[in-house]
RNA sequence: GCGGCCUUGGUGGAAUGGCAGACACGCAAGCCUUAGAAGCUUGUGAGGGUUACCUCGUGAGGGUUCAAGUCCCUCAGGCCGCACCA
């Protein structure tokens, strides 16, 4: 390829054209320059970065603009990774041309799965294969000149990144969420409550008679980070237990794509659910895409329902519906099979003329239970849902009364019932819900229509193919002495029978969220450890701040403890716990001296980059988190910004529910608990498209190297063979990655920085095209040359003043361009600078004046060549700081403007007319135009709608 | 199944309800060059006409409007999210 470079060839022949030679010497003595003057740092109002010699900074204003922090490869970046961070930088540095002081870094998110995969399959620890990946990507990134301030680049494997990591959970560990004031309070306000009383425990015994233990148990039903068992995904091919939020929709991890399962482990949790309606709440304060916030709605998944009690031999099974006005179709129950109250109301024999295929074949009902459980424990998730349409379970021998029709309704256990929504137990109500219908249908069970069918069928649901669930019609069959439905609608039917059941205390109105839970450990080594040890009773204790971090320690075999993909039966196991050395300690905490065994489970790598943002505004600090004064004056409320937030945080849309749900959460336990005033982190979201590419597979449906693809007649060839094109992801395993090193090789990284803001609108994803690459390098050159000869190396700027017609070139890209670069909306800003500079190349010579506007114009999308023509246009300071050109009204508007005249919305004639000519004017300048008299010919005029000055429309006829 | 988004020349894309196709790639012709590459100039939605110019045209069909790529409805195709969530 170096042969074919256009660079190399001219570099000798012509120095002073704009080639990549000279491209490159440009840019790299521009970046030297930055770094040297700390051009990007940006001064905080308080602590180590603040600057006095920058004045008032807080009477500035003032901005902070986040890319999502990448996580280091070792495989090197693409040209579709920096696609975000030059888009961020040219907002960037468009607003500090705006006068703003802006915060403009970007930090590593570098613990995590992918570097402990790495780092096994190479044999070298984590910590040198990451240190080199971020070396890597710091080299790779310097050359796309980003405006970054290097003081605050974090890293999450830091110790002294990490301590803090540990130390917000420390807070959030020591934390209860108080419904009563919808906040979290410290975990010592709940402890006073019990203690003196104010707050039952719940056996009624005090406080004081309760053992270490005892305490520690009931604490954990309140803190917002605690450990329990409970059903967790457990993926055994990864050895790990995941989040829910990692596990896709077919049952499979994220990572690696191997199966989950559900398992009981005892596991650390955070408790993401007490904030739900907060978080959802809190969506209207946001500058998101309405997609994303969708997204986040739908995924804490809010429905109002109302919980009901069905009796059991004295027992009461409550279930969780949103069609409480279909109770009396109540016609059996079913249970998850996991829950609770199955083993204490399974009798001894089956019921009397129980029905054959509800046994399952066993001979008791306990049998029969202890089989179906046993069936579903050894499906994963991905063969659940695979069997979704055909519904299994069994007859648990018990019947529970329908508190309204008073009914004996038989109870089944199934898998369709899960343990971990609503109360994991429903109320059946075959005739109205698909999944009822096909279970009835399976099982032989009764049904009962309830809700009068709209569609034509009859009132007998033995008749029908499915359930009928419309909302829209009136309740039927439903009364008895106390309550009758009978006529309402399905929403006055809900309220009435909820109101019903809650007078006679079996029922109540509630909001069940299908968010749950967020599962906090890992079984990993690359993680932040817990600062958690548990006493020779096994009584849990928290590490005083002074004692963190806790450092990961160095072992020799940091593996994780992985099996077979399928082995549903198996359990994680910690690669910490491996090193006794570490896990035992000898600590006072207090009481004196006395050993400790450490928690060895880790962080999930989310953990890190749910507070960078704040880490980025006070790097330095070691007393604190983050300076309030420092976390006040960059992510404060503002009229603006009524949640406080960050200016602009722009990143994939593939975090829509993890990362930004997760980052959320920890901010808002961080407002209750008085650290940070900001209720959000991230005020304005920005979701980037994808870059794609094409990739080209050969026979056998391998990707084939796409650099080395001929094309012929339409058609494509490798090493002679014809291949097949498709559209694809831009990746080393699709052999269609191209690397950002190589296109600034060929062209330098402002060709590659204008290509990339130029190939389309920034949220949408767009196939790349190293062909096309050259449009914007010609652009630059053409801009080069019409301020500086590439013959001599001269400037060849004039000094005349320019006349009007360049004036109004000049203001209308001024004008055009300020907007669409405060809008994001790079592709047009950079075609109206084309524009621009086609203007001045047609004329032939170009004013100085018209030159440094221009060069002021395109300076944030191409810093480097922008940097080298104002210092060669005579100026001795950086341009990063100049004010961003303002358009002269007088002459942004045009002088004249042609106004269509249409006849019947088709275009007859054109005038030349005057800005500010009025609706009047036009119509009767347009009437009297002799060729709009031709083609209105005799036909009478019946309207004419004037819209000075563009356009006029005649209507005829 | 539920929810959301998208569909414009050969390609990427542009168009506050007001001249569809800005800008760029590609392609074609020309200039330059020993030749190529690079660069420069001109042209380039489709069809018709010698020119002026005419007709058609934004996935398909319908509607609202003086006027629709843009707003509404139906349908098709594609992408994304969720999914046995009671």
């Amino acid at each position: 390829m170096s042969e074919t470079t256009p660079g190399a060839a001219e570099a000798a022949t012509e120095p002073f054209r704009y080639a990549a030679a000279l491209a490159a010497e440009i840019e790299s003595r521009w970046q030297d320059v930055w770094e040297k003057e700390g051009t990007f740092n940006a001064p905080n109002p308080a602590g180590a970065l603040s600057d006095p010699a920058a004045g008032d900074v807080a009477a500035k204003p003032h901005s902070f603009i986040m890319d999502m922090f990448p996580y280091p490869s070792g495989a090197g970046l693409h040209v579709g990774h920096p696609l975000g961070y030059i888009a961020t930088d040219v907002f960037a540095r468009f607003q500090r041309m705006n006068g703003h002081n802006v915060l403009h870094t970007l930090g590593y998110d570098a613990f995590g799965l992918p570097a402990e995969q790495h780092a096994v399959a190479t044999g070298q620890h984590p910590r040198i294969t990451t240190d080199a990946a971020i070396a890597n990507m710091r080299q790779q990134l310097r050359r796309l000149g980003l405006g970054h301030d290097p003081r605050r680049s974090i890293s999450t494997i830091d110790p002294e990144y990490y301590r803090w990591t540990q130390w917000i959970f420390l807070q959030i560990f020591n934390s209860w969420y108080d419904q009563e004031t919808a906040k979290a309070r410290p975990i010592a306000e709940l402890i006073a409550q019990f203690a003196d009383g104010s707050r039952p425990t719940p056996d009624g015994r005090a406080w004081s008679e309760l053992s270490a233990a005892e305490r520690d148990e009931l604490l954990g039903d309140f803190r917002l980070a605690y450990s329990k068992e409970v059903p967790v995904n457990w993926c055994p091919g990864l050895g790990t237990v995941l989040a829910n939020e990692e596990v896709t929709a077919d049952g499979r991890s994220e990572r690696g794509n191997f199966p989950v399962f559900k398992s009981n482990l005892r596991q650390w949790m955070m408790r993401i659910t007490a904030y739900s309606d907060r978080l959802i709440a809190d969506l209207d304060l946001l500058d998101w895409p309405e997609a994303i916030k969708l997204q986040q709605r739908n995924w804490i998944g809010r429905s109002e329902g109302a919980r009901v009690d069905f009796s059991v031999n004295g027992d009461a099974i409550t279930v969780f519906t949103t069609r409480p006005d279909t109770l009396f179709g109540a016609t059996y129950m079913v249970l998850a099979p996991e829950h609770a109250l199955v083993d204490s109301i399974v009798p001894a024999a089956w019921p009397a003329e129980t029905h054959e295929d509800w046994k399952g074949g066993a001979a008791t009902p306990a049998e029969a239970v202890a089989a179906y459980r046993a069936e579903a424990a050894a499906k994963s998730d991905v063969e659940r849902q695979v069997d979704a349409k055909i519904k299994t379970g069994v007859f648990t021998g018990a019947y529970a009364t329908n508190p309204v029709s008073g009914e004996p309704v038989p109870v089944f256990i199934a898998d369709y019932v899960l343990m971990g929504y609503g109360t994991g137990a429903i109320m059946a109500v075959p005739a109205h819900d698909h999944r009822d219908f096909a279970f009835a249908r399976a099982f032989a069970l009764p049904m009962r229509c309830v809700v009068q069918p709209t569609d034509g069928r009859s009132q007998d649901p033995h008749e029908w193919d499915d359930a009928f669930d419309t909302y829209d019609s009136v309740i039927v069959n439903s009364a008895h002495d106390s309550l009758s439905l009978n006529g309402l609608s399905v929403v006055e039917a809900k309220a009435a029978a909820t109101e019903w059941l809650a007078a006679r205390g079996i029922g109540e109105g509630t909001v069940n969220y299908r968010l749950r839970d967020w599962l906090f450990s890992r079984q990993r080594y690359w993680g932040e450890p817990f600062p958690i040890v548990y006493d020779e009773d096994g009584v849990m204790h928290a590490l005083p701040e002074s004692m963190l971090p806790v450092e990961v320690p160095e072992v020799e075999d940091y593996s994780p403890h992985t099996y077979d993909p399928y082995d549903s039966k198996s359990s994680p196991k910690t690669p910490l716990s491996r090193n006794e050395d570490w896990v035992n300690v000898e600590l006072d905490l207090g009481d004196g001296v006395r050993p400790y065994r450490r928690e060895t489970n880790t962080m999930p790598n989310w953990a890190g980059s749910c507070w960078y943002e704040l880490r980025y505004i006070d790097p330095a600090n070691g007393e604190k988190v983050v300076d309030p004064a420092n976390e006040g004056y960059w992510l404060g409320p503002t009229d603006q910004k009524p949640g406080g937030g960050a200016d602009l945080y722009v990143g994939g849309a593939e975090h829509a529910v993890l990362h930004l749900l997760y980052a959320r959460f920890w901010h808002k336990v961080l407002h209750d608990l008085g650290h940070v005033s900001s209720v959000e982190p991230f005020h304005k979201l920005f979701n980037q498209g994808m870059i794609t590419a094409d990739v080209y597979r050969d026979e056998r449906g391998f990707p084939v190297p796409a650099a080395e693809i001929e094309e012929r007649d339409g058609k494509y060839f490798w090493q002679g063979e014809q291949v097949k094109r498709e559209a694809g992801k831009m990746g080393k395993s699709l052999k269609n990655a191209v690397a950002p090193d190589s296109i600034c090789d060929e062209y330098g990284a402002d060709t590659l920085r204008l290509y990339e803001m130029s190939m389309g609108p920034l949220d949408v994803s767009r196939p790349w095209d190293t062909r096309a690459v050259v449009g914007s390098y010609r652009f630059l050159q053409r801009l080069w040359r019409n301020i500086v000869s590439e013959d001599t190396g001269e400037l060849v700027v004039t000094e005349e003043t320019p006349d009007e017609a360049t004036l109004r070139a000049l203001h209308k890209a001024i004008d055009g361009i300020r907007g669409d670069m405060a809008g994001l909306r790079f592709n047009t800003a950079v075609a109206k600078a084309i524009e621009l500079n086609n203007f001045l190349v047609k004329r032939g010579s170009t004013p100085r004046v018209v030159a440094e506007q221009a060069v002021l114009l395109i300076a944030p999308l191409a810093p480097h060549i922008a940097e080298e023509l104002w210092r060669r246009l005579g100026h001795t300071e950086s341009l990063a700081f100049a004010d961003y050109p303002v358009a002269d009204p007088v002459y942004a508007v045009a002088e004249s403007v042609i106004c269509v005249v249409q006849i019947k919305g088709k275009v007859k004639a054109r005038l030349e007319v005057a800005p500010s000519i009025s609706d009047a004017e036009l119509e009767a300048l347009a009437l009297a135009d002799p060729a709009v008299v031709a083609a209105i010919g005799d036909a009478p005029v019946r309207k004419v709608i004037a819209r000075a000055p563009k356009l006029v429309n005649i209507v005829t006829g």
